[in-house]
DNA sequence: CTGGATGCAAATGTTTTGCAGCATG
DNA sequence: CATGCTGCAAAACATTTGCATCCAG
């Protein structure tokens, strides 16, 4: 079977071509696929994988229990559509003031945050609301 | 072999008595365990699932890929502790004008959030701060 | 030639489901 | 005696790993 070259290279080329969007695996392997390659999908694990020890990529995990990649870039955080399904990067809701008083007030020493909004993506809220 | 009747009763009495503490479905079969009861790991997965169908329990899923059940009760948010693993409530830092903003600036419906810090929790602080 | 990448298959870890028996109302 | 809960076993799912092979440098 013919070896698909750069599979790392091919899935950052893919995502760069398609900004706001948070891919699963699966996503990644069909993507790719439509590209002309038919990698294997532990190869495209693989590739991902390396790409999130490297930092280029960071990985997400969802309540729907798969993870999502998605290109490392500016911080922000998700809005998990109930619409479509989609993971919108939305700005960060958590300035450092907030975040120190949040560690003043508990005690705790925050490093990260993940926050998933759960709600409507623009489209979908704008199809809702021309229904009504 | 012997029932464990009531398990789900069973897992909300065992979880009051914890009070904050996330349980991974491990957890909860070995707690249940230690209260006399052994109960089968399915048993308890439906258990849980029921619990959380019913809005008493709330399910959340880490990046480590296992889920963890708390007793639902006023909305927290959650650091998930790197010294101890333990998920630590915090208390919500996302205020309704803050949300509201958000969702005026992009377009988006928000419904629930589900927060996640990494760091250190109090304890796990104190005893890195003692060594320093 | 050598190391890193790929394909394939099989293992893993966790969650989920099928089915039969038990127990409570 | 009907319905729901439980135990046990096996399936389902997404991910991860072992191993042989291939290819670029």
């Amino acid at each position: 079977m013919a070896r698909t070259p750069r599979i790392s290279a091919a899935i950052v080329d893919l995502m760069g071509r398609h900004e706001h969007h948070a891919w699963t695996l699966e996503d990644l392997q069909s993507g790719l696929a439509e590209g002309g390659a038919a990698p294997n999908f532990s190869s495209v694990f693989r590739a991902a994988e390396k790409l999130v020890a490297e930092g280029a990529v960071l990985k997400l995990l969802l309540d729907d229990g798969r993870a999502r990649f998605e290109l490392a870039g500016a911080h922000h955080d998700h809005l998990h559509c109930t619409g479509c399904d989609e993971l919108v990067p939305v700005p960060c809701p958590i300035d450092t003031a907030r975040s120190s008083a949040l560690e003043a007030a508990t005690g705790v020493e925050i490093g990260e945050h993940r926050i998933v909004f759960s709600g409507l993506c623009s489209l979908c809220s704008d199809q809702a609301g021309s229904r009504r």
